[in-house]
DNA sequence: CTGTTAGCGCCTTCAC
DNA sequence: GTGAAGGCGCTAACAG
């Protein structure tokens, strides 16, 4: 059926070990020989199958991207900056989603580390806190996207959290907002991200001269959506003080809190201002545009594939932490009042 | 290293056959037999390596999907609808984007074809025609998501865009409007898409008591994003007589031209209303909210997935057309006027 | 019901 | 610079 070497070989009346010379272009294969193989090759139209390929080399060139779902705007900006790099490094990408489950995490990096399918697997993490991925003795590689979890001992990129929120805070202490929500999360132990950005959020508080009041500021959300977003709204405005400005740890809430904010007839920026997170791309558009702190998401595409294929390639350096660029895009959200 | 087939064997004492046929449970193992290779697996943490069970069988259970864009959210919400019935037939999703581009299209169709990475593909094309397509002669089974481009000879699965396309025209037809623009794409060979919508919006305009203008009253764009959306609002209301209804080809578009209107100060939909197509998740939180054409999106997954996976078991029935259910979801953006 | 034997297609250690 | 043989780990024919 399929042209394998063996058949080129046969035509080139030469050995398979030149024609896998040839193809791989290995040692020195005389230009005569290189003719002949070469023009068998063309006859033939052979291809290599690259399955056998790896089950030899032990190496696919497959790399896995979990996330929690690929259809959140973030998770699938992210992801077209991690296909788009690693095919430009000959690499693949399996994309598998985790909805944030700590079992189902789990479950596929266990299947990556056995099946041999991957090289290495690039995990989005919502559910597995320090010590679970700690306990992880896994053969293949693995670089945690987004927050670094307490002790954990793998690679890890993504921006400084804290710090990005506290610019964030900062720029609606200064636009005159007084009563500042953060918006996002449930600050647990498995959940690291809203945990730094409310450790950002207070420190800029702290330091600023008009402290708001104390963590009735802050409303938990089940998950990071619009829907989220919305009931967060609207359980922010039944408490006795309504705030002037929202900081949501996402884009989605943001959105969410746009369309509810309008819904109950205040004016953003003039009433509430909104600060989001992430800087989808939707957010530009959004009426009004929505003020976001961006990562880097190319960036942190291309630090994290890069470590992972030292990884691949056998490095032993231990765990890695790193901070890629952020930047506050400020827009009509949060116009100074 | 890894412990293997033959590891287990020995440690159980019996061959390699039985315990293969253990795991993948073929024939009737004796209890007996079958307690103490379980044993034997358990004791050893035996995990296949796939990647031979591949070589093996012809067959690896990965599917590739081909996108144009992953990160744009219409194909976020589809990849994610494929993933996730892929993963309940045991399969896993190899992503890869294409920019829409044809020479981008083929090179991936073609490594797909000959890696024997995959077993089959999922492809929405843009830049294939139905003659390119038909010219293909693929080994792997290839079904096309989106259009059917005439003459083409894969299955495929989309919505029936001429009758979508005129509901929705329809609908703003009923809703008191006159001057109904199209907006998106344009409309040439390899742009079937909005081809079909264009002509069920004709379609539904020839049949209205008051047909308005001719073909001026199209909007063509380079392409389907939000910024094409706000650039064709302005160069609509450029022209003479400005309309009072939008048809956008994707919600994208229609985002881009509900932030245009906002900005050149007309109301939605008082003075203009909006249609959009996809139903992306974020049509339902925008301000105001959108009416869009909804795909049963699941549906597309289900079918292409289950039509893919019977020629990957070696039907060969002739190529199939599947059209998948639609809805109008009328919401604020196209309210009575 | 179980053991033996061949490969799947490729790469690579040995010889020449 | 090239040929021959072995094996990556698994499963599918054949026995027995």
């Amino acid at each position: 059926m399929a042209v394998t070497l063996r058949d080129v070989a046969a035509r080139a009346g030469v050995s398979a070990r030149t024609v896998s010379n040839v193809v791989n272009d290995f040692h020195h294969v005389s230009p005569a020989m290189r003719a002949r193989v070469q023009a068998a090759l063309d006859e033939l139209d052979y291809q290599p199958n690259l399955l056998a390929r790896s089950l030899r080399q032990g190496r696919t060139g497959i790399i896995a991207l979990l996330l929690p779902e690929i259809a959140v705007p973030y998770f699938g900006e992210l992801a077209h900056e991690v296909v788009e790099r690693a095919s430009r490094m000959g690499c693949t990408v399996l994309v598998d989603e985790t909805s944030g489950r700590r079992s189902r995490e789990l479950a596929l990096l266990d299947v990556a580390d056995r099946s041999r399918w991957v090289d290495g697997v690039l995990l989005s993490s919502l559910g597995l806190n320090g010590r679970a991925l700690a306990g992880l003795r896994s053969r293949v590689p693995v670089v945690l996207l987004g927050e670094r979890t307490a002790g954990a001992s793998h690679d890890h990129v993504g921006i400084d959290n804290v710090a990005a929120s506290r610019a964030a805070t900062q720029h609606l202490i200064d636009a005159g907002r007084r009563r500042i929500a953060a918006v996002g999360g449930r600050a647990g132990p498995s959940d690291a991200t809203s945990r730094l950005r409310l450790r950002g959020y207070r420190a800029a508080l702290r330091s600023s001269p008009a402290p708001p009041g104390g963590d009735d500021l802050y409303a938990r959300t089940p998950d990071y959506t619009r829907a989220a977003g919305a009931q967060a709204v609207r359980d922010l405005l039944a408490r006795t003080q309504p705030p002037d400005a929202l900081l949501c740890f996402s884009d989605e809430l943001a959105a969410g809190a746009l369309r509810e904010l309008h819904d109950q007839g205040l004016r953003v920026p003039s009433d509430v201002a909104v600060v989001g997170f992430d800087d989808v791309d939707a957010s530009r558009f959004a009426v009004p545009s929505l003020t976001s702190v961006a990562p880097d998401k190319a960036a942190i595409a291309k630090s994290a594939l890069e470590m992972l294929v030292e990884r691949v390639d056998g490095s032993r350096v231990g765990p890695r932490d790193v901070h890629v660029p952020y930047e506050l895009v400020a827009r009509e959200s949060s116009a100074g009042s």
